[in-house]
DNA sequence: CTTGACTCGTCTACCGCTTCACGGTTGAAG
DNA sequence: CTTCAACCGTGAAGCGGTAGACGAGTCAAG
């Protein structure tokens, strides 16, 4: 840079608002790599606010701001793309439409990983117990509610305070459970008929 | 093809085992592009096992069955790189070692695509309430176990018997909440030590 | 012999970067 | 003033796995 000095050390701020930063220090200080804020550069998403006489990119606060905002949306795993026409729009409809994709998408992807895991362990002839391991089936849910304390009624309480307050919830866990959609939906609807006018209902788990 | 008339149509097998394909039905059968096939024999995942006088890729039922390999272990989510090595080594080690190698790949991912999901749901402003439709958070069960009568105790009794019938499922549990590694962790230490010598722990969910 | 459906190989694009190559700028030391 | 290291710039290529476009060749049927 020249005699103007914009230029300072993050560390040592003379005016309040002069803090700059050149691409590597930049970069330092959001523990990404210079190519990437390149890279970013190059395809619109953070372009720096000024460059120096000789042309080294300069970055100010304004681009932190826009820079954390960046991280942000990459670490809720939205594509560049769709970042830079988020922060270029004006309200927050953009990001909720974008987020809310995302938010399907991750579901989507969710089930693929289920998949390949499933796809894995039975190639490993794990199938039996390795799936054991990480999910419990409704035996172990019963024993382990019993165990605890809880009887049937106990457990009965509980479906219908489950599908009270979370129906959703309580239809995947069931599922998630390996239990066929028919009992699921029998389960569930003695849980609200319960829930409306308490009566007793043969249900544990 | 020429006179020698060795391709024919999959549906009309004339002898036993000269059934062949062209590339695009070979493609056709297992659902995947003819891009994708050409580069497979481009990094020699999958070379036709002949070519007619005119240069076109003629795929027999040896291809069927390493193609059926393929497919197998794509749908695991190998590298096409690791699955040309393991078509090509002799015993089942190197396909062994390469799927755990997958399963704790398949871990991390879950864990990245878990912490997506709670930016995600962070930024629209849901994570107070009952996180997504079909998972429940820390929150939501604590309310749904209180709602249904177990106090503090009871939850931390069922926290030890879950910790002591279904370790690998009680971790999966937790990280499903969204409960960070570290309390994770926590968690689990206080249940196994009260599950050795019993002794009150502030532990609700 | 023409038509139309196939095929060929090669090239480009996508995502989010990373790495490399080559050269200019800067600041400090000798 | 020279030299050196550390920075900066641009541009291109590469990763994996797939999709699609291109012009040209090939095949079977009419």
């Amino acid at each position: 840079m020249t005699e103007e000095g914009a230029l300072e050390a993050p560390t040592s701020p003379r005016s309040e608002t002069q803090i700059m930063w050149t691409i590597s220090q930049f970069a330092r200080r959001f523990g990404i790599s210079r190519s990437t804020l390149l890279y970013y550069d190059s395809i619109g998403v953070l372009a720096p606010s000024a460059r120096t006489s000789a042309g080294y990119r300069v970055y100010d606060d304004h681009d932190v701001a826009r820079m954390e905002r960046i991280d942000l949306y990459r670490r809720a795993g939205l594509p560049l793309a769709g970042i830079r026409s988020i922060l270029d729009s004006e309200g927050d409809s953009a990001l909720r439409d974008a987020l809310e994709l995302r938010l399907r998408e991750i579901d989507a992807e969710f089930r693929g990983l289920a998949m390949q895991q499933r796809v894995t362990l039975d190639l490993l002839g794990k199938s039996a117990e390795a799936a054991e391991e990480r999910r419990l089936d409704k035996q172990g849910w019963v024993a382990i509610l019993r165990a605890s304390g809880m009887d049937e009624g106990d457990m009965h309480r509980w479906h219908v305070e489950f599908e009270r307050l979370a129906p959703e919830a309580h239809q995947g866990f069931l599922v998630s459970l390996g239990i066929n959609p028919a009992e699921v939906a029998r389960i569930r609807a003695s849980s609200r008929e319960a829930g409306d006018q308490p009566h007793a209902g043969p249900e544990p788990v």
